[in-house]
DNA sequence: CGAGTAGTTGACGATTGTCAAGATGGGTGG
DNA sequence: CCACCCATCTTGACAATCGTCAACTACTCG
């Protein structure tokens, strides 16, 4: 009883036009009056607490969603009984664009940690988004969006080190929070070495090896899900794969 | 002058109707109507000649475009001065999706061998989406699938060994060219053995190697570009990852 | 407080990349 | 038509990165 009470408290408080993430969102670059009409078609549940699955690899498709408070993990279950992580997820991002296709999703959503999300229907997106030009646009955006960061992954996990790897994750993270107002050098991240391990595409014990190299050469501080990063730009020198981040440890 | 005969020629004769790819492309499940709507904003230029690029990486973006005849290869240039390979298109498939997020391409599009293109311009393709619901629906799903399809290549890349690897992409041709109407089971490969290895994020010296060991274990028959695949059913154990391959052989 | 999970560290080995040399083939010009 | 050249491909030897196995530690949660 004191859910209903909070639920229906959400219902009507929250809103698009109220939301610090709004700039993150899909009502990025909508106009206001758009945004309301956009709102209209949004649902906002209870949370979902750590372990909780958003949905799983064939359920049926009918909503989008945004993650408006905790983080999200994607997965797809691949044959042989492992999974591939697919993407952390942080307040502001959208989640589910892969299950339009054929109308069930291929990849299975679970929290990291207590979660809130935006629900968007999205037949109702679609009809939205056919009398209202802006809408359809950022739809088209978003997606390609996607795309444009599925290829990133693709180069990372295809041509780079376990190094530039991880840094290049652990820099991921710093901006993000980073945009969404947090700070760029100290975070948690809620998820384990081994989730880690398994979406760069390394093994634990690689994982906790770079951590604790990183840490020896002052790059990082890290105690279990605690980072704080001490040489953000000698971590973009790593990304780089040039051998200029021993160089740059030099100057300084 | 022979060249503009034959574009004015293609002009008057191709159209999504005639075309034998309808059933691959964007008219896909669309009404002859409005196959017939979606037709009068497509372009057919004169064909492309091995290299020549389609787009290149940091070019306005202006039209989709769909492979008609001929292959491309897509790739990102990375910063050190080399590329990630991103993916091989045959006819019926669409490429410059990337490009939709901020109006510029992000990575190039080269032709492999002689090739004809449809290109679509975006903001006409837009307009006509926003009044064809069925057309809007269709590039959600293309979009969605597109997605779809690399994260099954952060799989491959993630969690498979070179062995899988190798075996995926051949079995990955092969399916296509079936769709196309061609043999499933011997074809040209239009790309060379280092385009194949960046693509698949091996050395080139690994995909030669694993060619000659294919063909030695009789599972294909290769020379140069053309590949004869001889056993199917095990090249699809070896993409399961399991060790099932030996004992399938035992089987035979 | 105890048990189980997550993380760390070390030793070792396998897969795959790198370097180098040689083979093959297609295309061009004499 | 042949010879030559350059790019592509193949093959071998070796090295390095990273994964696997195993033991141990440190949290977390009931």
């Amino acid at each position: 009883m004191t859910s209903r009470k909070v639920v229906s408290f959400e219902n009507i408080k929250v809103a698009c036009k109220n939301c610090s993430l709004a700039t993150l969102c899909l009502p990025m670059g909508l106009t206001p009056d758009d945004v309301e009409r956009l709102d209209c078609i949004i649902k906002r549940g209870r949370p979902y607490h750590r372990g909780d699955h958003l949905y799983r690899g064939g359920d049926k498709f009918h909503s989008l969603r945004v993650i408006t408070s905790g983080s999200v993990k994607t997965y797809s279950p691949n044959e042989d009984g492992g999974e591939q992580v697919l993407g952390f997820h942080l307040p502001g991002e959208l989640i589910g664009l892969d299950a339009i296709q054929d109308d069930c999703h291929t990849c299975s959503a679970i929290a990291l940690e207590t979660t809130a999300v935006c629900e968007i229907p999205f037949s109702q997106l679609e009809s939205l988004s056919a009398i209202m030009p802006s809408l359809q646009h950022q739809m088209y955006r978003l997606l390609s969006r996607e795309i444009g960061q599925d290829t990133e992954m693709l180069t990372l996990l295809g041509k780079k080190s376990a190094e530039e790897r991880l840094a290049t994750f652990l820099l991921s993270f710093s901006e993000r929070f980073k945009q969404r107002g947090f700070s760029a050098s100290d975070f948690f991240l809620s998820m384990s070495r081994h989730e880690i391990g398994n979406y760069l595409g390394l093994a634990v014990e690689t994982v906790s090896r770079l951590f604790t190299r990183f840490q020896d050469e002052n790059l990082l501080r890290v105690e279990r899900k605690h980072v704080q990063l001490l040489d953000i730009p000698r971590l973009y020198d790593i990304v780089q794969g040039s051998d200029s981040a021993k160089s740059s440890q030099s100057r300084g």
